[in-house]
DNA sequence: CTCCTTTGGTCAAGTGCCTTTACTTTATGT
DNA sequence: ACATAAAGTAAAGGCACTTGACCAAAGGAG
């Protein structure tokens, strides 16, 4: 039986986030929801920060409900607020050093897990993969967000 | 800025999803969850039909969470329930022709989007892809429920 | 400079979807 | 035959999100 490609997507997806959330919560990281992982995803290509109002844009929530993560995340030390170096009603979420952590620590699974990919498949076809799916999710439409799936 | 893996997957999968819910809600399907979807997903390679438990365990999700998925869809005319064959406790769940219809629509729109895939990387790169996720999906263990992700 | 509108964030209440707990009915196995 | 397990139901609760109303700072037009 053959399986049409989008439902490969969202299994290889989910086998890959299902190992990294064992190993995060082995590592100690064991209080964090997915929606959290799209914080961090987002956060840590944004060296200045974000304000709330941009997360709950990027997210595809309200700026209540990008408030009350960040507010979780903060509480638990994976970031930190700081004043908004221009408009004194906003402040700035960056990444604590925890949160920095974290990230590290699920790109490490994922390079680990893509070594697996290359002994499975061989490093050329891994390599055609990132570059497949980059093409398409660059030709289709704008700008994807990486937020929760479904 | 080159992407991980499992970020372009997720993103990929988003943009798949994203443009067939707009296209299911353009030809009246309007009334489907996300959640929905792996329902019929599921039932849709299961001939007999299945129980609320199974498709609770399928799902990740309790037998009441199922029952209750299973009474939406129901009431909206997807799915049918038919007594068991052998169980008086039991009855079996299966896709009603308005269920049918939903999935043939979600299929003929990912071959849409596959089309236009081979006309981005062309034939061979995409039955590369799917060949590449088929075996990573299978590889990594044992069965990789289709359910939602994160 | 004032006024009006917009924008970032907060507060409170409500909703959707799920879980936990408890139960009934039917099946199963020794 | 009787004990245990399994399918489903019922009710209550919770978590993460939304909606709606609000305040204070920012920004633009006159």
């Amino acid at each position: 039986m053959t399986a049409e490609i989008p439902a490969l997507l969202a299994m290889a997806f989910r086998t890959v986030m299902d190992e990294v959330h064992e190993s995060l919560a082995a590592e100690g990281f064991d209080d964090v929801r997915p929606a959290h992982g799209f914080v961090f995803q987002y956060l840590s290509h944004r060296q200045a920060g974000a304000t709330a109002v941009e997360l709950g844009v990027h997210l595809g929530v309200t700026k209540q409900a990008a408030v009350q993560l960040v507010d979780e995340l903060e509480a638990r030390g994976y970031v930190e607020r700081r004043p908004h170096p221009t408009d004194r009603r906003s402040r700035m979420v960056v990444l604590a050093p925890r949160g920095w952590a974290c990230v590290a620590s699920v790109v490490r699974r994922w390079n680990e897990i893509e070594a697996r990919w290359v002994d499975l498949i061989g490093a050329d076809q891994v390599d055609h993969l990132r570059a497949d799916l980059q093409r398409i999710v660059t030709a289709s439409g704008q700008a994807v967000a990486l937020r929760p799936v479904w």
